[in-house]
DNA sequence: CTAAACAGTGGAGTGCGGTCCAAGGTCAAG
DNA sequence: CTTGACCTTGGACCGCACTCCACTGTTTAG
């Protein structure tokens, strides 16, 4: 598959195909006339990556991964420990909402939400410390 | 309070409190020398920035909320409302991320997790598609 | 009086994750 | 043989959120 076909098939640009070269993430072969050259493995990969990318993971981590992965001598085993490293990730991130979520509804049923929060600019005359 | 003092209380850089200036998330007074004066409730204000930061709302995001709260006739409510819609967002976030826990969980223990995923690079000479 | 610690400005640089562009090569259809 | 779609490269540029720098002014302590 050529550059073109994978870049509509993921949704991703040609440049941000030909980046993600750069930065170790995709590989190609090349055709007889320079053209990269694609497997169709190609398009889940960069489901994957997109995944992960959802997931908070730079483009730099998503690359160490993928070799890890790509040394790794039992494949299934070490996706499935990238997997469960990925749940952690993200229970510490729900956990992380959460409280922020329980501090944010602790404080918007309150008369004066800003207990610790911008004190309410006088009504006439904007005061400093505020956007302005 | 000086740029020093606000920095060090807020773990903020005296140029990252002038760039926030600069962006419209926060103003001061200046004092006859020239030197920028904050009052106390910039504190807070900063720390309500950072916990905005931290839900992903962007610099410019946060400037505009600030905005409305200036123009809000009843602040108190206009930060309800504010922090109510944080909260959705936060919802949001949750709920896609408990998506991508199950998937990657339902994945990590088959057989070949990768039904989706990048197939398994051939044991021996990386095949292209993946980093390499 | 001087040195240090603080403040001001403007402008350049950084890292990330790309996008855009110019100049050119390749290939199939008409 | 030309047109158009596709591909190549390198390099410039973008927005974000800062950070660093040089150079200058102010204040405070000894």
């Amino acid at each position: 598959m050529r550059i073109g076909e994978l870049a509509t098939r993921v949704g991703l640009s040609r440049d941000a195909l030909r980046f993600y070269e750069q930065v170790g993430i995709l590989s190609s072969d090349r055709l007889a006339n320079g053209y990269r050259d694609y497997p169709p493995e190609a398009v889940p990969w960069l489901e994957y990556v997109r995944t992960a990318q959802a997931l908070g993971f730079s483009l730099a981590e998503i690359a160490e991964h993928g070799e890890e992965l790509t040394e790794a001598s039992d494949q299934a085993a070490a996706l499935s420990a990238l997997f469960a490293d990925k749940v952690r990730i993200i229970d510490t991130r729900m956990t992380e909402l959460a409280a922020l979520r329980a501090e944010l509804t602790a404080r918007a049923g309150t008369d004066c939400p800003l207990r610790k929060q911008p004190t309410p600019v006088a009504r006439a005359g904007r005061r400093s410390g505020f956007p302005g």
